[in-house]
DNA sequence: GTGGTCTAGACCACC
DNA sequence: GTGGTCTAGACCACG
């Protein structure tokens, strides 16, 4: 029953993917808090656990960390670690909004896909496999 | 009736993404070239043209047309343009690298979402949708 | 008798050569590899170190070495080095290609020695001398 | 008897090599004027013809001619096509002049073949057997 | 300090 | 006009 393993240990980075590193960490932590699994109040895994399970230099979490403070997602307390803040994230935006930002994620997912050598038709294929897993689980 | 503006007139880059300018013009035009509307032997934008249109140095246009030459996927010719490359594409990737990828691609995605307010429910509900367009209208 | 300076030292580009420069010095990385001076894993001399030494343009080094690195060559670690990748080079062409590739090499030999008034002959016999040089030092 | 095909019809040009095409072309005709090949007072290709038979646009074919000119190799009779100069080539450099650019000549085909993949192993084994093909025919 | 990206602007080779 | 090379100089990501 006791993972021993936290989540966060199967976090990884791509360093070919020219998305900066420590914008990839504010992307992953934020992910984990909009999707629950971390709530509001938890810890953070240190800076040095980071930086070991990541195999990234620890000032590169920092800067990360540093980014996730001035969003207000999340809150350091100098010397007792980083945790979630209360109201972690800005209100949902609306579906408009929603809508727009969700049209040039995908136009960008297409073209990264293409860039590697993956063609629209598997990425559809994946991902369609991808959702009914999401169904059947219910929501992660 | 004519839309004397070329498809490419559509498109655009992001300069907050963190991806690279040059980067996001090979993955458009790796696109474009996979989806068929660039097909082999067509001529591609001359790279003035690319500048002016996406608002970017010249010399950064140029740098993405030489990778995407590296890459096999197009091929310059001096004083008269670039174009589409016969044998466009490498050959697919085995499935397993696909997977990978695709794997990849699929958790930058849900992470970028979550970085500007998008939760993954969301991102699911659009993407489930946009299959269901994709499958409406054949595979483009 | 510890000769401080490292090899690299020694290279040196032509500007008059009409050879691109960045291509010199992707030629001149190549045949360090492929002769054994830099073996897979070795560290590249910087591109700041090599711009200072050649006195071109410190972009030019890095065109040269992002060139390298597509190719398969090196790979740039950042705020790291250079290094030589451990599979350094592409599997040895085919005899055929190779033949080829000789042929026009020597073309080009001949022409540029004739350009610069050395005749053919000359050549040959400096040729040969040479290859008894590496006879009898066994081949470098 | 008549060989219909005059011997510059073998000439080509490697558009990727790197070298200005105009340049490679002064060097074809050097070679030829240096082999002896082309003798003093022999008429040249037309431009049109060279243009044709290279694939080369006859602008370039004509810059080349123009260099030659000013290199005193060729003379230029307008409207009557061009022909190798009386006193061709200057006299031939000293030995250590020649030896210096053997040299440096030597460097750059071992750099250049390990550009392109092929060791300075398999080179000197193609030097080799060439040598003798020319000891065999005699000088060409 | 090391590699990477981008800009601005110049000049060249080729059509 | 088109692609290609080079320079100078700035800023960023990373260690």
């Amino acid at each position: 029953m006791n993972d021993a393993a936290p989540f966060w240990e199967q976090w990884s980075v791509e360093f070919e993917s020219g998305l900066p590193v420590y914008r990839q960490i504010v992307n992953l932590v934020s992910a984990a808090v909009a999707s629950g699994q971390l709530h509001p109040g938890d810890r953070l895994p240190t800076i040095r656990a980071l930086h070991q399970s990541l195999g990234v230099n620890p000032n590169t979490v920092a800067k990360a960390y540093r980014e996730l403070e001035l969003k207000g997602v999340i809150t350091g307390e100098r010397g007792n670690g980083s945790y979630v803040q209360e109201r972690p994230l800005p209100p949902r935006p609306s579906a408009g909004k929603r809508r727009q930002r969700l049209e040039g994620l995908y136009q960008r997912l297409v073209a990264e896909a293409a860039g590697c050598g993956v063609a629209e038709r598997d990425l559809l294929k994946y991902l369609n496999q991808r959702i009914s897993c999401a169904c059947d689980h219910g929501s992660t």
